[in-house]
DNA sequence: AGCACA
């Protein structure tokens, strides 16, 4: 029902993406944000009339394009909340992976009638393949959790501090997720200390508002980060 | 709203 009734595919189908921002970035800042779900084969933005504001995410596995179908259903991602469901055909890239890729010009009908029974096929083995995905996101809004010690917290302030984050986090990758929040200044990561960074916002509703929609996002399954106000 | 493979 929230993704219409199309089948389960590897790839999933983005719209409602802000049309404004370049389809480089865009193609860049997708893959960053949903490779935590899985590895991602191909990501695919056109900004023809008929095409913007829409982009296509290709994973090795359907279990990932479900968890994230799921999990990032009306993300807000450069001020608009993402629409995903499951793409409605197959990606070429997954068909040359597969090695039915055939070119444009002769694939027409004959094709389909193969792809319905290959789509049906392909919900089976999700099906049996659920169960092995682990931990699900309580969705990237839904999350409030405040500091998991005994500490007291800090009041609300321009500064977000961020814990429990993969030590391979770089600078770039925590900026795509917090620059699509207004006001948004800068990340410190500390070298000394892998795992932690803060960020910075102009005041302390808009560092609310990017916790709020932050918190317990996760950047690998592993690691929901947890996200409380800066002690001053 | 809009399902492609530059």
């Amino acid at each position: 029902m929230l993704s219409g009734d199309i089948p389960p595919n590897q790839t999933i189908y983005i719209k409602n993406l802000n049309e404004k921002v370049k389809k480089d970035e865009l193609k860049r800042s997708l893959y960053c944000l949903f490779s935590q779900y899985g590895r991602i084969l191909d990501v695919v933005a056109l900004k023809t009339p008929r095409l913007r504001g829409q982009a296509w995410v290709c994973f090795s596995e359907v279990t990932a394009a479900s968890n994230a179908v799921r999990q990032m259903q009306n993300f807000p991602f450069y001020e608009k909340p993402m629409r995903i469901q499951y793409a409605k055909t197959k990606s070429d890239c997954i068909a040359k992976e597969e090695g039915s890729y055939v070119p444009r010009e002769k694939k027409k009908k004959q094709e389909e009638k193969a792809e319905r029974k290959r789509r049906a096929e392909e919900a089976q083995q999700s099906a049996a393949a659920n169960g092995i995905h682990g931990a699900s996101n309580g969705g990237p809004t839904a999350s409030f959790r405040q500091g998991s010690s005994a500490q007291e917290a800090a009041a609300p302030n321009n500064i977000l501090f961020i814990e429990n984050l993969p030590h391979e986090t770089t600078g770039r990758m925590l900026e795509m997720l917090f620059e699509q929040y207004p006001g948004f200044k800068e990340v410190r990561l500390i070298e000394a200390k892998p795992g932690i960074a803060f960020v910075d916002f102009e005041d302390e509703v808009q560092s609310s508002m990017a916790m709020q929609a932050l918190n317990g996002f996760k950047i690998t399954p592993m690691n929901p980060m947890n996200i409380t106000f800066a002690k001053k």
